[in-house]
DNA sequence: ACCTAATCTAGAGTAGTTTCCATTATCGAG
DNA sequence: CTCGATAATGGAAACTACTCTAGATTAGGT
């Protein structure tokens, strides 16, 4: 084992490269910074300083001064879901390109958490932030934010707001879902999961609702149910609704998790997805084509989207003028198992 | 649509809020920072001046004289592996209850990425780093990034390097998994997945050999195979296995997700695994216990691991001369259907 | 009037960038 | 072969938004 020196030897500075290369800090900030008025000698000469005293630059300090941090936030309400793993798995990718860092906030689609997120944010002087807001956040707090630093919204967007936003087809997606297993013969349909005040489920709400009414089946609200957005929340959730009087025979969930925890929980009792009951999901994680029946799934493509929102980021930062930008993929559907009865 | 001022107003300075209560800068300064010496009336006039000119601190310039940015950096190899996004809720749990940023990397277990973000990290001047570095990096690569700041290394050591580490018990969990095939009367077990160059698969391994050596059976090259740690590294791995002249009849996979993959070539080729074929998986993701058949694997509690790292991390900035730990989590089997039969 | 405690402030850091000016080199005209 | 204009290169100092030390000011008590 050979020790690492625990105490960091006095920070290495632009002066002291300067004063090894013979230069004034100036010239070595200009060679650091690729600026062609630098003759070759002395760039050499600066870059070995660099070298040898192993200087890190600090782009803080720099930032200080050139009010850009190079870096955006990005504040998810959960990790766990696939979805948003792989969503901000794009969103890097993205950034990376472009040498832009990467501040992550978790919310647990939590208010309190929320805000407190966006102001740490705020405060770290990221140049933009993209935000999946919790379920019911106020305007007034994304307004907040986005006075400061250019806001993107993410999969969920906040009425009476005139700001960027990237999501899904949502309504569409939901139309598609509930087509989908009218014509393979359910007629009591139950929509289960998702927060009640998020827009995402609003949407995917409102396209069941149109499609039962253009089918002339009823939209009975014992058979909409909101739940966590967890497996759990998708498990008790299809329990209850098996013991209505009148249970469904299939289900619209609000997501591949709820989905997911929708199939288990018919399993415990007793009913098999795809033969029993019909189940469909939204997003089209990469998990949904390998469960056991594989789910029938809204597709949202969360890599793509992600790319799309830090593109859609950096083409803000860049031009403040660019028109607002709201992004909806188009949804299709993923026929698989989960509907084959 | 109510338009959102697309051009931030003038950024608003301690300065201004001084002036706007009536005090110098520096006493706005300790307002902020809730020092007792400030009495009420003029804390309560800097505090209103906060309010009206809607004023945010500024943490970089602060984190300038500081020197310290109450941020630290997380670098993860994929965070759509499960695993790792539990890890990492686990982190940024920890790190919200004290206030500090997390600065977040993916490299996709690329060493190339991983320097690139190691640099970026350090340029932006993190407090400190949690790694899990690629499969094969050099033990300098990680020594130079100690030499600035604290780095605790995650899931992955480095051989000769005294540093802070928290893992999990590989040996033990690869013992542990290997007996229990054995128990199931299993002769020829692979071992599938994960990068060569990996510590965490090395020590999976060496308890893998080391239990079948205790029982007498022989360790065979052409068993243990490495691949892609993805589900499409597993499936293909298990499919050439399967085509040994005397293939094998159960296998220890690095780790959950590789498992998945397993499990799903299996199938693909006509085996049902847990009946004909005995798979262990590593992690206990939460998906193990979900999977149709659940997967018999070592658990190592994620999101456990996450907070223990950061705890160490922040224990460690703290107190820099706090005595190297290495924290090895104990790992226990869970047994599950993929080995009933 | 003097001492002490309680508040508050001036000004020097902190590590870069950037503006603007100084120096030197180059080259064509006289 | 000089002179002066121009270009190429480098540097001094101001600037960024905060913290923090060391000292100033005020009020209260004796």
């Amino acid at each position: 084992m050979t020790p690492i020196s625990s105490i960091p030897n006095k920070k290495v500075t632009l002066q002291d490269v300067a004063n090894k290369a013979g230069v004034s800090k100036t010239t070595a900030s200009l060679v650091l910074r690729h600026n062609p008025r630098i003759s070759e000698p002395t760039r050499k000469r600066v870059l070995a300083a660099v070298e040898s005293l192993d200087y890190v630059y600090n782009q803080r300090a720099a930032s200080l001064r050139t009010q850009r941090s190079d870096t955006i936030g990005l504040i998810v309400s959960d990790l766990s879901n696939p979805f948003y793993a792989e969503l901000t798995t794009g969103i890097q990718k993205e950034l990376g390109k472009n040498h832009i860092g990467l501040l992550l906030g978790i919310t647990f689609d939590d208010m309190d958490t929320h805000q407190h997120l966006g102001t740490t944010m705020l405060e770290r002087d990221v140049d933009g932030l993209i935000l999946v807001p919790p379920a019911g956040v106020d305007e007034s707090t994304i307004r907040k934010l986005a006075n400061h630093i250019p806001v993107v919204l993410l999969t969920r967007y906040i009425p009476n707001l005139e700001i960027d936003y990237v999501g899904t087809d949502n309504e569409l997606g939901g139309r598609r879902a509930v087509e989908h297993l009218i014509e393979k013969g359910h007629q009591r349909i139950a929509f289960i999961g998702g927060h009640e005040a998020s827009s995402a489920r609003r949407d995917r709400l409102r396209g069941y609702s149109s499609m039962l009414e253009r089918h002339g089946l009823p939209v009975e609200p014992s058979l909409c149910v909101t739940s966590r957005v967890t497996r759990e929340g998708g498990y008790t959730a299809i329990q209850s609704l098996l013991r209505l009087p009148d249970p469904p025979t299939a289900a619209f969930c609000y997501n591949d998790v709820v989905a997911f925890g929708v199939m288990l929980g018919l399993r415990a009792e007793g009913v098999e997805p795809g033969a029993d009951f019909a189940v469909v999901g939204f997003d089209d994680v990469a998990e949904a084509s390998l469960w056991q029946p594989s789910l029938s799934t809204v597709s949202t493509s969360p890599e793509a989207m992600g790319q799309a929102v830090a593109d859609l980021l950096l083409r803000r930062l860049a031009n403040p003028n660019l028109p607002i930008e709201q992004i909806t993929f188009p949804s299709k559907l993923m026929l698989r198992n989960s509907t084959r009865g």
